[in-house]
DNA sequence: CCCCCCCC
């Protein structure tokens, strides 16, 4: 097979097969790069078989290879897995590419399989390399065409046949296909996630107009650095809320999505998931590329503008003193609350009192208190920042060790 | 369905 050619029919096999079961149920898919440009962190392009196109969007763990110049606009890529995002209401289809190679670097123009075959090799011919390298198109006539379904079928029904031949254990690793973040939508239900907790929240409950419950929220985040918030009320709560661990691995199914409140966003993601009971929340076990917790810090003597705001800053320094716990009642219902300052100084030559509320004050609080002769350097995230007579707050929002 | 983030 040539390497330097698209695979006829590419854009209908993606279609016909919009998320296949794992990398062995992808059949051979070269498709070229065009219109590649910039979204956020990641890349889009239209990829192209020569005749149909179809939207794609590339992980974020492939910017790097656009970056460096490997994966050009005008180039071939081998897509090796995807899944695509399907909308129901939304007639264009997108695919995700989760998995892809660097075929060839930019040909000198964009392959359209109305060319005949005497002209191609002008049109497959890579910048940088030989033309003697370049295939004619042409050598994959009538194929070009739209397959019948059939013809994408007997290709599954071979992968089925080889995944027949594997083990048990190898078998049950193929067929778990992991989603990426960025390809949940509320219009489709059935995927199976691989994230990290990067944020815990505590169990809390709760009573206003609508009633009383609890809630427990966790931020999550998965291999391309995509976050979502995930949240569990009443039962489903109580359940996870043991279950979930700051910092592990967790594979998730059966839980739905709905559009975010843009008001109390916390993570970048215009989706935020509900777990109920019926959710399947499993320990992954072993290694993950999972990247750990993100930080934005921002220096002490750069907090003046998030003063007041809803932004949150993230903070990394030395504890310089630890208070004891003090118990602070609450104006609005008489509640007494556990609650630390902790002074913590950067690199800017700066310190900010920060304010651990609640479990931090007792649990964090004490293991700092028992640390703070040692100068321990802590980073802190989600901190939201205030003013009172003039010295800057920090309050806690919540806490990663650092 | 939460979305509180408290006190000097």
């Amino acid at each position: 097979m040539d390497a330097k050619s698209v695979t006829p029919s590419a854009v209908a096999l993606i279609l016909a097969n919009p998320t296949p079961e794992s990398p062995d149920d992808v059949p051979e898919i070269v498709v070229q790069v065009l219109d590649l440009k910039p979204i956020g962190s990641r890349f889009t392009f239209m990829a192209s078989d020569g005749e149909a196109k179809v939207k794609a969007i590339l992980s974020t763990h492939f910017a790097s290879e656009v970056h460096s110049g490997k994966l050009q606009n005008l180039g071939l890529v081998r897509i090796l897995n995807y899944t695509c995002n399907d909308i129901p209401q939304k007639t264009d289809k997108m695919v995700i590419i989760t998995k892809c190679e660097v075929v060839s670097q930019a040909l000198d123009a964009e392959i359209k399989s109305e060319v005949k075959i005497e002209e191609p090799s002008v049109l497959m011919k890579p910048k940088e390399e030989a033309a003697g390298l370049s295939k004619p198109i042409g050598a994959a006539p009538a194929t070009i065409m739209l397959k019948p379904r059939h013809d994408v079928k007997s290709a599954s029904q071979i992968v089925s046949e080889q995944r027949g031949n594997a083990a048990p254990a190898a078998r049950l690793a193929m067929t778990r296909r992991v989603h990426p973040l960025i390809s949940l939508n509320p219009y489709q239900g059935n995927w199976v996630i691989k994230v990290r907790v990067t944020s815990k929240g505590n169990l809390r409950s709760y009573r206003n107009a609508r009633g009383e419950g609890h809630v427990f929220n966790v931020e999550l985040t998965d291999e391309d650095g995509t976050q979502i918030q995930a949240t569990m009320f009443n039962e489903a709560a109580k359940k996870f809320y043991p279950v979930f661990e700051l910092g592990k691995v967790y594979y998730i199914s059966k839980g739905s999505l709905r559009i975010a409140n843009k008001q109390f966003k916390t993570v970048q993601n215009d989706y935020e998931m509900t777990l109920n009971e019926t959710a399947v929340v499993e320990e992954a076990e072993g290694e993950s590329f999972i990247p750990p917790v993100q930080y934005n810090f921002v220096k002490i003597d750069m907090l003046g503008p998030y003063v007041g705001g809803r932004e949150l800053v993230d903070i990394i320094g030395v504890v310089q003193s630890v208070s004891p716990t003090l118990s602070i009642r609450r104006k609005i219902d008489n509640e007494s609350i556990p609650k630390r300052d902790i002074v913590v100084a950067d690199d800017s030559n700066k310190t900010v009192t920060i304010s651990l509320w609640n479990d931090l004050a007792t649990t964090v609080g004490e293991e700092l208190l028992d640390m703070v002769d040692s100068a321990p350097i802590i980073a802190v995230k989600s901190l939201k920042v205030s003013d009172f007579q003039g010295k800057l707050l920090a309050p806690f929002h919540k806490f990663f060790s650092g």
